[in-house]
DNA sequence: TTGCCAAATGTCGACGTCGAAATTAGATGT
DNA sequence: ACATCTAATTTCGACGTCGACATTTGGCAA
């Protein structure tokens, strides 16, 4: 391995003042200096020693990403590309580490960050969710993103706004036209659902529009991780009905991939017979059904990035301005939703509708 | 912080002795000084410091691992678990870039490898592709895969046998009973698309079944990255003859859901009116679709464990036992595939069919 | 009890880097 | 030419660990 002093002995000068070159550190160097060293260098093909300059400097440079399978797992792997994208015009290179969400590997994880001196983590879960209050972070700096943790108030996290999202999805079918909407919802499980799901039902009050009951169904049922798709049974069921909604509001893409499976082998037609409002943006699903899906973008590589700045602002000494952050989804439109003239009889609206602003 | 010196004071022994009982060197130690090192070392919260150790071993234990776009793509991920799950078993952590595609950045990322000391890499390639003779390799073990280097033919690397795969998925329906069999391709920019399509050829040629030329299609369009799904189109023509395909083998599961979308919109009924055969069993689509898809898997998971394995084997000295690996794709037939008892006038073959065995 | 040998533990130094402090080179003014 | 001052460069040492080697300990046979 070529050292700094190997170069030193080429250019003819200390083994400090390499070392100044090599850090970039411009001032207190004479250009031609500067030259010799980079010359001789790019001869060596030198290469600063990480271990030694943690050593001497005790800081890594390396930041820790702990997921739970996020990394591995298609749908949020967006917010490690923001992540990635963002540590870019930084410093910091990034270990990886996936806990297939077991604390017992969890553990070992931060003590084999612990081992490599992992300046900052970027601690990310597949479903935005509430960690439990039995986890535990050590005394480093450490952003959340897609999950919050109740017993560390103290710690910044980073997630989206699903409440938000749900309710922008049904004021989408609304303010289309439509007023018979159903929702199949997530895994009952997750936050997300919970959130989304109850948005739902708000964002229909509001309009002063009628949620059924019958028409509100499960998309995703069983234990998180292992659990079965039963929107196309449910959805089947609801289009079957001669009374049948023509919007539906779904807690993800695969289950609207469900719903036009539905559809389809029921001779309806999208959007014109039923109008369909996807969640993710999961590229993979809604760029490729046809027509193509509607749907509520999750802002994950905005949120990757935004975690990344924020934890290299915290390794700077930087508070970060807001401790939690739920960011905004972006409804994209693509052709799953028409206009719906409704018909007179359709709407069973209070009359006092007719009154609102 | 907590050094091995630390340890030693408080355990009363010298740093040497703490360092043995840290590295699990059991051997030469007995068993009360162990105990009394252990107490101490949980007493104090010591964690080795990698750093340091490289510096003495130089060895990191880290690999490095390279990717275009896998890492943050959904289609490949289970390369990446693979990797992670293999690693489980090993004494090495992960340093995950991504180059996204950029060779600039690609020679950045060998660069940052080197400064961490990294002591193999895992260089991944999103789609199954030779890489250009341009391709540089530092002097340190690499294992590729889903790719290979037809200019480093020294260099072991893992790929999936997707002429096999291709052969066997058009096999599948031709066993099925299928005669009539369209073929929807990939990008044709992708080595993939190439074996697949020379092989539903081979497979159609050796059961003297006629390739119909119209019936075989692009599913994508464009340059790779940037492409195009025109497999709805494309499909739709091609089912709306009055003579069309009783089966379709499709590039990938994202061409097999346009099918999908293609013939529910038609009309027809999966599988009894269209038998589909998708490519890579992406779960997301395979498994939601209604009813799901039979496609034929990539051996993503093994490939990327069998990567971790062979360049583990490379830094304990042993050279992998085959260099070059074709990995077997997999047939998972699911519910998109009938059997197909075709009449006397739809097969249009040589008499000398007959006579085959 | 002594002597011997293997087992157990200790000492020392170097890995590559950079902060602090020390030294030298170069510029400026007289 | 010389003093003075700043800019440029060098010297020195320590970070934590473990390999090589040195030393001590404990057990056991004579």
């Amino acid at each position: 391995m070529v050292s700094i002093k190997d170069v030193a002995a080429l250019a003819g000068v200390s083994d400090r003042t390499v070392s100044r070159v090599a850090s970039g550190d411009t001032k207190l160097l004479r250009p031609r200096t500067r030259k010799k060293v980079l010359k001789a260098i790019e001869e060596l093909g030198y290469v600063p020693n990480r271990a030694a300059q943690m050593m001497r400097t005790s800081r890594s440079l390396v930041l820790g990403l702990m997921t739970d399978v996020v990394a591995t797992t298609p749908f949020s792997t967006d917010i490690v590309r923001g992540i990635q994208d963002a540590l870019e015009s930084t410093p910091y290179t990034l270990l990886t580490i996936n806990t297939s969400g077991d604390p017992a590997k969890e553990a070992r994880s931060w003590q084999t960050f612990r081992e490599h001196g992992i300046d900052g983590v970027l601690y990310v879960t597949m479903f935005h969710r509430q960690l439990p209050v039995t986890t535990q972070f050590p005394s480093i700096p450490v952003v959340l993103v897609n999950c919050s943790a109740p017993a560390h108030p103290e710690r910044p996290y980073i997630v989206p706004d699903d409440y938000r999202g749900g309710y922008d999805a049904a004021a989408h079918l609304l303010a289309k036209g439509h007023r018979k909407i159903a929702y199949v919802a997530l895994n009952e499980h997750i936050l997300a659902a919970d959130l989304r799901g109850s948005a739902f039902l708000d964002a229909l009050a509001a309009e002063r529009v009628e949620a059924r009951g019958d028409w509100i169904v499960p998309g995703l049922v069983g234990d998180v991780f292992k659990d079965r798709f039963v929107a196309f049974e449910n959805v089947t069921r609801i289009l079957k009905q001669a009374d049948r909604p023509t919007g539906i509001v779904c807690g993800n893409d695969e289950i609207a991939l469900q719903c036009y499976c539905a559809a389809l082998e029921l001779g309806l037609k999208i959007p014109d017979d039923v109008s369909i409002v996807g969640f993710d943006d999961f590229q993979a699903v809604s760029n490729v059904v046809e027509p193509k899906l509607t749907t509520m973008a999750l802002p994950y590589h905005e949120m990757g990035s935004l975690a990344v700045e924020t934890l290299v602002g915290m390794l700077k000494g930087t508070p970060p301005k807001v401790l939690h952050t739920k960011y905004r989804c972006k409804l994209i439109e693509r052709a799953s939703v028409c206009q719906q003239n409704h018909p007179a009889e359709d709407t069973d609206l209070p009359a006092r509708l007719t009154i609102e602003p």
